[in-house]
DNA sequence: GCTGATGATAAGCGCATGCATATTGACTTG
DNA sequence: CAAGTCAATATGCATGCGCTTATCATCAGC
């Protein structure tokens, strides 16, 4: 292992930042924030309807209270609906709207497009992807 | 290209979530917080004794601003030292002294030895740093 | 010697974040 | 049915951060 490398952390900041400077203008340009974006992503991958709002700010890294009015937001905008639970009528079931799904996938497109040429010009992105995917759960 | 990946954006911060939560205990038990030591690791690593407080305030990708406080905290403490540049006495040469380069030296040393942990199971990790090194120019 | 530019520093504003608490409604258990 | 628990939400507070502006000292060009 090269024990001249820069610090990881500092590495993966640096690498952190890039990334979402380019992901701003594409979120701009479809009028979501950072935030409602990744909500609408985690919703758009978990399969059935959904978790509570707790379990979903936890699954995201986001303050619960920090949630609330995101979902608001989103559900304002007709992207997601909040309906209660018949089974446990205190929490709220979440699902993406057919308009929240078709807008995650353009917003996603886009961001995969960008990301895509970040990666090109590296030989060994396809490691770097796995190894990522490893590093990050 | 994995078309099913999840956003690397959001694997890149949640990994650095995850080095962030891994240094933590770490600074915090050499008493520096997380920018005294990106500062010190800065100032190691030009060998020449400084350039000015913007540029290392840009470099390290923090308000400059805010580096003022921390600054003076270091010398507070005797990491650094801050001396009017005869050439330009406006600017400030910022060096460590032995005491700082010892410091930052034993907290990296802390540090490379975590993120080798966390590595360690992985196969791909020398092409994970690799490409890392690269991609966060 | 003026004048405009630059570096360090200080101070104030505003935003985002996170925490702790209170409230309300709904479920659960004895 | 009463008590306790839990989810969602609202609110207030403190903090950390970045931006902007202002000040002071120094430099560089004319």
């Amino acid at each position: 292992m090269d024990s001249e490398r820069p610090d990881l952390g500092a590495m993966v900041m640096r690498l952190g930042r890039r990334l979402i400077a380019m992901e701003e203008p594409i979120l701009e340009r479809h009028g979501v924030s950072m935030w409602a974006y990744v909500v609408l992503t985690a919703l758009s991958g978990s399969e059935g309807p959904t978790r509570t709002q707790a379990a979903l700010a936890q699954s995201i890294g986001a303050d619960k209270t920090r949630l609330i009015p995101i979902l608001d937001d989103l559900q304002k905008r007709g992207l997601i609906e909040r309906e209660p639970d018949p089974a446990d009528r205190r929490a709220r079931l979440l699902a993406l709207t057919e308009e929240g799904k078709e807008k995650q996938r353009a917003i996603q497109k886009e961001i995969r497009t960008a990301e895509n040429d970040l990666l090109a010009g590296n030989k060994e992105k396809d490691a770097f992807v796995r190894a990522l995917r490893d590093l990050s759960r």
